[in-house]
Order: structure tokens, then C-alpha cells, then sequence
DNA sequence: ACCTGAACACCGTTCAAGT
DNA sequence: ACCTGAACACCGTTCAAGT
């Protein structure tokens, strides 16, 4: 006899994503996602094959809201910007997609292409087609690479963190830029 | 009764490197690095605090060896080949440095500063002392983050990886360089 | 068809007892 | 002083039994 469910996929990726923000990766436990949406930890099963797997829901969740949240940017100091206010808006959860762990199954390369989208027109317009996907990886690499350290207190020397951000932007995008 | 020394904190740090590299963070547990140093794992307590702690001497271990890899380079696009090469040598503990997870206490400032002398010292002469601490954030943003995303195979597109290397270190060399 | 308690394997950590 | 087996708590996962 079916009964109603008293949960579902998204419900249970969600409760992830806030349980991997409050209260670190090591407190995503099966248990603790299980409590978050009412059912026992042995339920999960029944919608995602394992923790591994369910921590890359939660990457691709985070893929898809950069994505949204580069949708239609047409500066390229401003997709930086946007790039950076995911970090701090999901600060562990960027770590994770920065450096997933061992044994966690790779993400969709379909999640990874919408976060990818805005910032490859964008770098086409300013380096040229021909070296647009060049420009793309060392912009991504810079904005990744500086907000990852932001984020786990590699900058420690002192100065103005959000000075030498906007000192990267400038350069980099004029570094990227054809001429 | 003393008895003669069965392992060293350093047999058991190099054993912890070793064995991250070979089979992942998570298979980095107590009793497998006890087993390769020759004793039991509650062994291991005399020595080191607990797991997080012996994660933590990983990584000022890898940012040891990342600043004598980086000593006495004189120029900027060597010094980042250099950068890129400890990452291919050691990916999981590269991937380590750049995203600790919670529960990992802090490195010691000491270890992340022997990894930096290099960088600063030769964003001065690029930069000018005014710019040399912005400058060398940028370079390092860079670096890692593109390592990391090599490393993660963030670099799904196709192209050449290692055009989008040199051409990135081009540009961001000519970028933080006084002009 | 989904849900659960019980069970199992595995791991970090502590501790009393050995040498 | 270091080492160990035994013990405990905790977690991921499976499964038979419930509805």
C-alpha cells in the first residue's frame, strides 16, 4: 500500500547544503541530514546512493547557483565580484568545490559548463575568440584561487584583503584583455 | 623501565604524506599510518594530539617543502613552474593546503611565511615595494587556483592545459610588472 | 513503495595493564 | 616512558519487517 512521502531529493540536498554551512563537512552525517527532514538516517538511501554521492549533489547545487548567479553579467569586474559573493555566501561549500576529497564521484560536466557560460562570452569579447578559453581559465583561476585562500585564512601578512582583490581585477582583467 | 624508541613524530608525518598521496584523505586513518611505522594505532597518541592535529603537520610539511622548492628563484615565471610542480609531485596535499576542512586546526603562521619569502621578494622587484604584497597575491591566487582546478579537473573544455598555463603566467607576470 | 529498528563493520580515542 | 588489547562512542550502510 503506497503512502505519501515524507521527504524528497531536493528537500534532502538542501538540508545538506545548510548542515555543510553550519556545521563543517565532518557534521554532514547521514544521521544529521536524516533528523533535518524528518526521517531516520536509513531513508536517505531510498533517494541517494550513498553520503559520497549526496556530497556531490551539494557540489552540483553550488555549481548551479554560481551559474545563476553569473547569468547575464556582462562586465568582467562585475563576474568577478559575483564570483566572490558566492564564496562568502558559501564559503564551505566553494572549499568543497574547490578540493572535493578522495572518493567523492566527479560532478556533472553539465553543472560545471553553466558556471562556465557567462565567463567564457564574456572573456570572448575581451581576448578574441582564439584565445578566449585561455583568458577564461586564467580569470576562473585567479577568482577560485584568491577566494579560496580568503576563505581558509591564507592571508595572513596583513594589508587590505579587499585591496588586493580589486588590484587582481584590474590587472587581470587588463591582462586578458586583446591588444 | 625506559625502552628504546619505536617510531619518531617524523616517521609518523612522512608515513601520514605518503599514505595521503597513495590512497586519499580518507584512507589517511590512525591505523593505517600506525601500521606503517610498526606499532598500534593508540600508539600514535603519544605523539600527536589527535587525527586533525596529524592532518595539520601534513600540511605544514607540504608548505615546507613548497618553500624550499621555491628558495632562491630570481624570476617570476620559474618560480610559478615551480609552484605548478610541487602540485603535480603531491596533488592531494596540495588539495589539502588550499581547502582544509573544518575541524583542522590552523597551520602555524611560520610555515605558511618560509612559502611566501620567495613570492614576496620577487613581486617587490616586479611590482615595486608598494605594490609587492597586492602583487603577490595575485600571482599566488593564481597559481593555486589554477593547480587546483587542474588537479579537480575543473579544466574540462579541452584546449591545451599547458598553453593555458604559459599563457596565463605570461600574462599575469606582464600584469603585476611596474609600468 | 517508503519507512524503521536492529545489526554489522569501521574508525577515533581512552585507559588500565604490561615491559 | 612507551606500548598494547580491550572498550566505548560514533558513523555509514544493509536488511528484514512493518505500514
Amino acid at each position: 500500500m503506497p503512502t505519501p512521502d515524507r521527504t524528497s531529493l531536493d528537500a534532502i540536498v538542501r538540508a545538506a547544503c545548510d548542515l555543510l554551512e553550519e556545521e563543517g563537512l565532518a557534521s554532514l552525517t547521514m544521521a544529521a541530514v536524516a533528523s533535518r527532514v524528518g526521517v531516520r538516517a536509513p531513508s536517505l538511501y531510498k533517494r541517494v546512493r550513498d553520503r559520497n554521492t549526496l556530497i556531490r549533489l551539494v557540489e552540483e547545487a553550488t555549481l548551479a547557483e554560481l551559474g545563476a548567479r553569473l547569468d547575464g553579467v556582462h562586465d568582467a569586474a562585475e563576474l568577478a565580484n559575483r564570483y566572490r559573493a558566492l564564496g562568502h555566501a558559501r564559503p564551505a561549500a566553494f572549499q568543497l568545490v574547490m578540493a572535493p576529497g578522495a572518493g567523492i564521484p566527479p560532478v556533472d560536466e553539465q553543472y560545471r559548463q553553466a558556471a562556465t557560460e557567462s565567463i567564457l562570452r564574456i572573456c570572448a569579447e575581451l581576448a578574441g575568440e582564439e584565445h578566449a578559453l585561455d583568458a577564461a581559465r586564467t580569470l576562473t583561476a585567479w577568482c577560485a584561487g584568491f577566494i579560496s585562500m580568503e576563505l581558509n585564512g591564507s592571508f595572513q601578512l596583513g594589508g587590505d584583503v579587499d585591496r588586493a582583490w580589486e588590484f587582481g581585477v584590474e590587472r587581470i582583467v587588463a591582462a586578458i584583455t586583446r591588444g
